[in-house]
DNA sequence: TTGTACGCGTTATCAC
DNA sequence: GTGATAACGCGTACAA
């Protein structure tokens, strides 16, 4: 009265994944009866249910989730793209956005892009292709036609320290204004003269928007300040920076670095090329409070992006039902000591 | 003759993907004629694949991967088993097998996983749910069984610094040993005669296995050896690490730090907290070679895992018809200033 | 409670 | 060169 083919020489080593139809073969059901089990919808009786769930393990049986978001029901795939994931706050991001995503049910797909326009298109017509419920642009900017062709597939798009307004995109982002006013701020307290900002090649909207800020800040103080960009957002871009900045006439006596990682550099090179002293000589701020930063080598007075908190609320708003959300998050100042506290 | 409903009020808006259907409808051609336009199998005659492209554009369509992988073709999907990767290391490793795997066509789903057994089965259950071509592990040990339930379910599964046999599954892995062998030799030629071994609680295989092979260099050279395991695998821990060995009676005057993390904070800690000069009176080794051990403030010697290499073979073993692969990959000695030379 | 039948988006096969 | 049709694995109305 039950199943044939109890001999287990069905088909268990074959190259091909396990479908519901095979257990029920083997469980000698119907498909649904499969289906009903592990979806938990409808009622299965507890015979059929232990009948299905013995042939499900014996035959190494996993439901299809790309089958299943084939019928409309999303199919939790979050798509991420992102640039230079290899370097500290990206991959903090990175992990975080995961974890938070995968609190949620989601699983991440990391699409790795050179950070320009045509990778970034290419990425996001990647998320299409993989059907992903929501695409997070973490660095590089997407073209708005492309945007607008994930939002009428029904895509949640999320865009991160990007400034653009778009309908119907969600945004957050970080008030790097107010921060880089208080950057300024603390050099002046510590009564630096000569200030400079070093930045980097990358004309992404974040720097792009703290050298302003820091710029527009000077200016209003009167100040006439150094922008550098000597290479990519790198420590070796900050090393390289200091090499310009130092050999002059009248150095810098303080700095402001767009990121962290520049700002490390920086700091290597003025304190063991250039013998300053660091913050007697010399005042560096930096932008990010990556692990590093906190280092007793530095000890980095820096602005924190509340990572964590950008996490949790990507996630939140991805599985929330409102549509154009934005939200700016706080950045909160740490003060080390490689500027004066005088 | 040509299609109707030109006035393209038709539903670029709706929240659900564009079918090919619905770009067979607007382009008044069936469905396998767009089929066969994307997929490039068959032919289309260049009028029929103009207007086909002319209304996917239109729609914003974008093939659909997920029902392209259903009938059986590879899904293109790699899943990335990893805990830790807001670490440089994995960090690294992550960004570099990302790159590899798209620059062959295929797309990374990263599974985060806390380092314990039972999230590591649980992202292999994800990476079959979603029906995953392959599984590369990078951190953690899968339990036995769902390895093969994930080989008999015809994926591939690579297993990365691990030494476990298994049939069937693809390893990669990098010669601890001979690396261990060699930090010894190093310490031992700068003259160091009391040397220490500093570790983490984390359990991976690595950690042992560059504990067990630097134990026995020790043991076979007739040094007592001193191992500290202070806390995860961390800065942290490294700089509590020397805060006990450096506090005792006769501290060590030769280290080896299972990873960069820890040699880095052991060296700030032995600096800065005790004022010792490194090489002069402690000489620190490494391994990994991340790049905050190149950096100015701490040259660190050490041992270099070869990630983007890692990253390639992974990749080639993937699409590669092989299975059961075995490598072992070289450990570069990276010589710089953190170990007397003479 | 259970099974049958259908739809989802795609590709392959076949007849035209 | 083209279009109808079946198949893939799943969820789910609907009927038994």
């Amino acid at each position: 009265m039950d199943d044939p083919a109890n001999s287990r020489p069905d088909r268990p080593e074959r190259g091909s994944f396990v479908s519901a139809g095979d257990v029920a073969e083997r469980a000698g059901v119907s498909r649904s009866a499969v289906s009903r089990t592990f979806s938990g919808a409808g009622s299965v009786s507890a015979a059929t249910r232990r009948k299905v769930m013995k042939a499900a393990e014996e035959l190494g049986y996993h439901a299809n989730h790309l089958a299943r978001g084939l019928t409309g029901e999303p199919s939790d795939i979050v798509c991420l793209i992102a640039a230079d994931i290899g370097q500290p706050f990206q991959a903090r991001m990175l992990e975080q956005v995961t974890r938070h995503l995968q609190l949620r049910g989601k699983v991440a797909m990391v699409i790795n892009t050179a950070g320009d326009g045509d990778s970034v298109s290419h990425a996001l017509r990647q998320s299409l292709h993989y059907r992903a419920e929501a695409s997070v642009v973490l660095t590089g900017t997407p073209s708005e036609k492309l945007v607008q062709t994930c939002l009428s597939n029904g895509q949640r798009v999320v865009l991160v320290n990007r400034d653009d307004e778009a309908p119907g995109v969600d945004r957050l982002r970080v008030d790097n204004d107010r921060a880089c006013v208080e950057a300024l701020a603390l050099l002046r307290r510590a009564g630096c003269e000569r200030v400079a900002c070093v930045s980097s090649r990358a004309r992404t909207t974040s720097l792009l928007s703290r050298e302003a800020a820091f710029s527009r800040a000077a200016e209003a103080a009167g100040l006439t300040l150094d922008l550098t960009r000597a290479g990519p957002t790198s420590y070796e871009t900050g090393a390289e920076s200091a090499r310009l900045l130092l050999g002059r006439a009248a150095p810098p006596d303080g700095v402001f670095c767009v990121t962290d990682l520049l700002a490390l550099g920086f700091m290597d090179a003025a304190r063991h090329v250039f013998g300053r002293r660091i913050p007697e000589d010399l005042c560096v701020i930096g932008f990010d409070d990556v692990p590093q930063a906190s280092w007793t080598s530095y000890e980095l007075t820096t602005f924190r992006q509340p990572i964590e908190e950008f996490a949790e609320r990507i996630a939140a708003v991805l599985t929330s039902d409102e549509v154009g959300h934005s939200e700016v998050l706080e950045v909160l100042p740490v003060w080390r000591s490689s500027v004066r506290m005088a």
